[in-house]
DNA sequence: TGTACATCAGTGAACGCGCGTTCACTGATGTAC
DNA sequence: TGTACATCAGTGAACGCGCGTTCACTGATGTAC
């Protein structure tokens, strides 16, 4: 989303400028989507947004799907970054969470339509590919939640709800990870934060697809008290 | 979404064939839908599914766009039906608002592309008509879901949760219909009646547009758990 | 500092594609006498 | 039952569009001597 990172210190001009170029690619993408949707994400677009020719795209990205890929990638990377950030705002356990909610909300309605490219329908004709690095970033969303459900997992009076939980519910790696990560944590924490990730994504989700407008004047009064329930209810203060 | 009705009790042959073929049109692009997605729904791609010509759609439907108007009206029509049918297999409030909240999973997972289309992206290009019906299907949900909160509001705990929920928070209509068929029930439970559809949407969503197989083996379990949880924890029981 | 060569970013024209939409038409189905 | 006319569903060809992608090329930027 920001600006070319420099990894070596001395950086040719060439190499700069390459830099810049792809970078302006990106943002010249995220721009037409937020203005049309994902849709609106083609090569030929963005090249005359550039007063370039589209096949010179082709110089930065082998095929458009790449260009995608690494879209989706990055935004998702901005998301993380953003509720990661505004967890670290606050140090007790119920804080940690409702700051995490609150700034996915925020994100949400800040990048409407990246939250629909992540979240919602792939751009037409786009095909994941293989190796993409999308899953990894929601895997490091899905494991920060459990993070924030481990520390306040003490105080937490949710056990018996799900005591039903099992390790073999959950996919081997996000298993292994959290076991590894929080060897005395039950699976029915884990199965907790799937939940609330649920329970946040639901109100975001209607809100940023517009059906919530025809019912609601004030969509972050129903979050805020849903966050709040949502930390109350299970006795999530850590 | 069924095969055609006949209102009038003598139709003319070529009145019934004309039913018969719009008919089909409408499931052909609800076919190719489910096959490639929302953006997969072309008049050229109906045309050739049914051995026409393009052109020929046009004695059917003036544009593209009413045709998927039509579509996001019917497949409306259809989810609000079977969440309605389910919640009037039982008789006991808590299991009202279970057997919805179940019938919307199941419905969504047997129609994953009607579920895409009225709750996710629009299809690339689709314009909403002013006089489209889709509000009024989502009305008719929401309405529903706040008579199953009122009909379990006696005995709900949950009055000091949504304690600062206010008239002026909703749409006029959705107040004003609020309050004419449940003149003594409180914004709170209206508040409530549409956070409790989020809670439902956030995880059907998520399992639908497929975040939820990297995480969970077992996604039934974690939505029984929630809705368990959700009627439980209001005291939604009537 | 100056020349000769290599690199490489971007051009512009072309390819084949599928799309929504229009329109003059054909030929079968229905209706009136 | 038979003929003359009206209706109208569907044809087929055409329109202009934007798309992803390829490719031989030009001309500026960088490098080696």
């Amino acid at each position: 989303m920001d600006a070319a990172k420099q990894d070596p210190p001395a950086q040719s001009r060439r190499e700069r400028l390459r830099a810049e170029t792809s970078a302006e690619i990106k943002a010249i993408a995220l721009r037409l989507m937020a203005e049309g949707g994902p849709s609106a994400i083609s090569l030929r677009a963005i090249a005359r947004e550039m007063g370039m020719t589209a096949g010179a795209i082709y110089g930065y990205y082998p095929t458009r799907d790449d260009l995608v890929t690494t879209l989706i990638t990055d935004v998702y990377t901005s998301l993380v970054d953003a509720v990661e950030a505004a967890r670290d705002t606050r140090s007790d356990p119920g804080g940690r969470i409702i700051a995490w909610g609150r700034a996915l909300r925020t994100w949400a309605l800040a990048n409407p339509e990246g939250f629909r490219l992540i979240y919602g329908d792939p751009v037409p004709g786009y095909i994941a590919p293989e190796g993409g690095r999308a899953p990894e970033a929601e895997h490091r969303a899905c494991a920060g939640l459990t993070g924030l459900v481990a520390d306040a997992w003490p105080t937490a009076a949710a056990g018996q709800t799900h005591s039903d939980a099992d390790w073999a519910d959950f996919t081997p790696s996000l298993a292994a990870d959290a076991r590894t990560e929080f060897p005395d944590l039950p699976p029915a924490a884990v199965a907790l934060a799937l939940r609330l990730w649920g329970r946040m994504h639901g109100l975001v989700s209607l809100e940023v697809y517009g059906h919530l407008r025809t019912q609601s004047h004030d969509p972050a009064k129903l979050y805020e008290a849903e966050l709040r329930d949502l930390v109350a209810s299970y006795g999530l203060t850590g």
